[in-house]
DNA sequence: TCGCACCTTATTTTT
DNA sequence: TAAGGTGCGA
């Protein structure tokens, strides 16, 4: 029997037929197709959300309930929003342009474009990234004297940011940062949003931020209520209080608001998500019905009575039951393996398995918690090659060179940019270096004036001087007639000119280093993107609100990627490694979020095991190299949330996993997957570190000392001094005393 | 001004 | 380990 049985069991169904022509199951059909007033869509995975969405929005428009133009349909990401587009194109056969379609940013950033001057802001406000939100907030730590040392501009601006995701103005905001600088973060976000102000600027909190201010004005809030008759909007778990509020708002009294989403799958709680929302809509949506979808398109019954089991442990939820008319395929398999590096191995050799019998690479992922862990397989992918892609991490338009590129082509389109100036004023090396580049912008604050007007003031004045007086020269020349060539030129003609005038071109050719040739690449592809723009304003808009993230299709790869990338997608066989305590759950998130915290780390298991259609393989390896050093490692607390009717359970036999005609055949002979049973992922113990009683005092080489909470022999529970709660093996605690 | 050496730090990152 | 930031010397 090979392992990869699975494949031949059939698959559950995509199609959700019933009989019915539109295909819609009854609790799909009531959610599409209920009356007005507020709607919640409590979606379990699986179970044909966008299909809902898309549905109604038609049957909406069928029924004449509402036009296209009174639709306000919002999602989270560009991607939910193209593939909405692109659904309900199909679905009506009309085209959906200049509709109230797309991301809460973009369509706060075209509320915001129509009263931008009540908020100060010229309609062509420019919208900032992470990188240039820090060099304000470094700028205003800067001029009000506070030491970036001993405050962190990083935490300023994770204040800040949370109090934009609260929906709070600095007049508004209170308690929270206030320890930032002794007490002066309030002092600082305002004199931040000034700063933003002055460079007519927002960040992305912004555009909700001003909307709300905007939505105080009654004329102006009545006006586009007025305009949406319904609001539908799309993964309501993970809305933050500023769209929420922003959401509440505009339905206003008519509470027309179709609210689809799954609290089960709230996983960013850490970025201002609030759980809360979606638990208590129907506090604050007091008429809303609500619909449950629970039957499941995609998995097999293992998996989902295995992710049921698990998301049962947690308290805050609304509750839903999964099912399934398919199979139940096989259990999620768990096993123990020796080391990262057998891990690796294993799952690599596994999915040549897979790969040789017929299963497309693209249909298998691999999900990790974190980023780093993502390397291991990498290399052994690389090694053995095998095709894979890192879904996520950097995105094109994050990369440094494309900003460089793009930084140029603001500064044309906005002499005021200075957080453009100051980002290309060194790049390529002109001379130029921060002591010049402090003057100008000191120079700058006391005329009032852009950073560069007060650089061409200085040069005219004579007072550059040196090196920095020929490179300012040169620079400022070379705007002015690029800025020339701006009206007649097509931005992609614009920018190659701009990145050839300027010398980046050159320097990258010049540059030796190995990843020189790739940003060349980038750059060229970049001009690409910009042949499909007629105006540079609308490309620059583009370019802030939408991340590209898809390559160009190329043969099918594995996908490797975190947990988090991994949401809304989903995969044949889906590998789950590093299953570790301390790893996941996250110590760093249960420390910071405590039982919330927790339950959110459980939310991402959810997410993990509901991706994969028909296997699930879920590993752990007792010792794992961090940072360097290697670490003996347990088995994650989720493993023991799984239930034993699901999971088939294997332990590490000695030596490496994945070798021919080693253990790597054990699971494979019995034909039967044997359940063990969830104790005997960790292994006996005897010896002296037998027997240990409640309340004991006991030490770890690496925890430290703690105190024993329970004890089944073999597992210890133990609440350590310096850490959180930990299950350990008894065979690595000694009794305090003898340590 | 720039480059190199040293030090610190280590989740997740839709827009 | 490895990357990113800082500080110092040329």
């Amino acid at each position: 029997m090979n392992p990869t049985f699975s494949l031949r069991h059939r698959l559950p169904g995509t199609a959700n037929g019933d009989g019915s022509g539109d295909g819609l199951n009854q609790e799909q059909r009531r959610a599409v197709e209920a009356g007005d007033g507020p709607l919640l869509v409590l979606s379990g995975a699986g179970t044909g959300k966008t299909r809902v969405l898309t549905m109604r929005v038609a049957h909406l428009l069928a029924t004449g309930r509402a036009r296209p133009s009174e639709l306000l349909v919002v999602t989270f990401t560009n991607k939910a929003a193209r593939e909405m587009r692109s659904r309900v194109e199909a679905l009506t056969g009309r085209a959906v342009s200049g509709w109230w379609l797309g991301t809460f940013h973009a369509l706060g950033a075209r509320i915001l474009r129509r009263h931008a001057q009540l908020v100060e802001l010229d309609s062509d406000y420019a919208i900032l990234d992470t990188d240039d939100q820090k060099r304000v907030i470094k700028q205003v730590l800067s001029t009000n004297n506070i030491d970036p040392k001993r405050w962190p501009p990083e935490k300023l601006l994770y204040s800040i940011d949370r109090w934009k995701n609260l929906g709070l103005t600095p007049d508004r905001a209170d308690h929270e940062g206030k320890a930032f600088a002794g007490g002066r973060g309030l002092e600082l976000y305002a004199a931040y949003q000034r700063r933003l102000q002055q460079l007519n600027a927002t960040d992305f909190g912004d555009l909700l931020l001003h909307n709300l201010t905007l939505f105080r004005d009654t004329q102006i809030l009545e006006e586009w209520q007025a305009r949406f008759r319904h609001i539908l909007v799309d993964e309501y778990q993970d809305t933050n209080t500023a769209q929420h509020l922003w959401i509440r708002q505009l339905a206003g009294a008519r509470g027309n608001v179709c609210a689809v989403g799954d609290e089960d799958q709230s996983i960013y709680g850490w970025r201002g998500a609030q759980v809360g929302n979606i638990l208590s809509f129907r506090e604050d949506f007091p008429a809303a019905q609500v619909v449950r979808l629970e039957q499941n398109y995609r998995s097999t019954g293992h998996i989902l009575g295995a992710a049921s089991a698990l998301i049962g442990c947690n308290q805050m939820r609304l509750g839903k039951t999964l099912w399934t008319q398919g199979s139940a395929g096989e259990p999620v398999r768990v096993r123990q393996v020796q080391d990262s590096e057998d891990e690796a191995r294993l799952i690599s050799d596994e999915i040549e398995l897979l790969r040789r019998e017929g299963t497309p690479l693209d249909r298998i992922a691999v999900l990790l918690r974190t980023t780093a862990l993502i390397l291991g397989f990498e290399e052994r992918f690389l090694k053995i090659g095998l095709p894979y892609q890192v879904v996520g991490g950097l995105r094109f338009f994050e990369r440094q060179e494309v900003r460089d590129a793009v930084a140029y082509l603001r500064l044309v389109q906005h002499e005021h940019d200075d957080l453009a100036l100051e980002r290309i004023i060194g790049r390529p090396r002109r001379g130029i270096g921060t002591t010049t580049f402090r003057k100008l912008a000191g120079e700058a604050r006391l005329r009032n004036t852009s950073v560069e007007s007060a650089g061409r003031a200085l040069l005219a004045a004579g007072q550059v001087r040196g090196t920095a007086r020929g490179g300012l020269r040169k620079l400022f020349r070379a705007l002015d007639h690029w800025r020339e060539l701006a009206p007649d030129q097509k931005p992609h003609e614009l920018a190659e000119t701009v990145l050839e005038q300027s010398g980046y071109l050159d320097m990258l050719r010049r540059d030796s280093h190995a990843d020189a040739a790739g940003r060349y690449e980038n750059l060229q592809e970049l001009l690409n993107a910009l042949r499909e723009f007629e105006h540079l304003q609308g490309f620059l808009e583009h370019v802030a609100l939408v991340h590209d993230r898809d390559g160009p299709a190329t043969e099918p790869r594995v996908s490797l990627m975190t947990l988090h990338a991994a949401k809304g997608l989903e995969f044949d066989v889906v590998f789950l490694p590093a299953w570790e305590d301390g790893l996941f759950p996250h110590d760093l998130a249960v420390l910071e979020g405590g039982d919330e915290g927790l339950e959110e780390e459980r939310r991402l298991a959810y997410v993990g095991l509901t991706r994969a259609r028909c296997e699930a393989r879920v590993s752990w390896a007792s010792r794992r190299r961090t940072f360097g050093n290697w670490e003996d490692r347990f088995p994650s607390q989720f493993l023991r949330e799984l239930p034993a009717e699901h999971t088939a359970i294997e332990t590490a036999a000695q030596g490496a996993y994945g070798w021919p005609g080693s253990s790597a055949t054990r699971f494979d002979t019995a034909g039967t997957v044997v359940d063990l049973g969830p104790e005997a992922v960790l292994p006996r113990m005897d010896g002296p570190g037998q027997g240990f009683s409640e309340g004991q005092r006991v030490f770890h080489d690496k925890y430290g000392y703690g105190t024993v909470v329970a004890s089944d022999d073999g597992a210890v529970e133990v609440r350590f001094d310096k850490s959180s709660m930990k299950t350990i093996m008894g065979d690595y605690l000694r009794p305090a005393e003898r340590a």
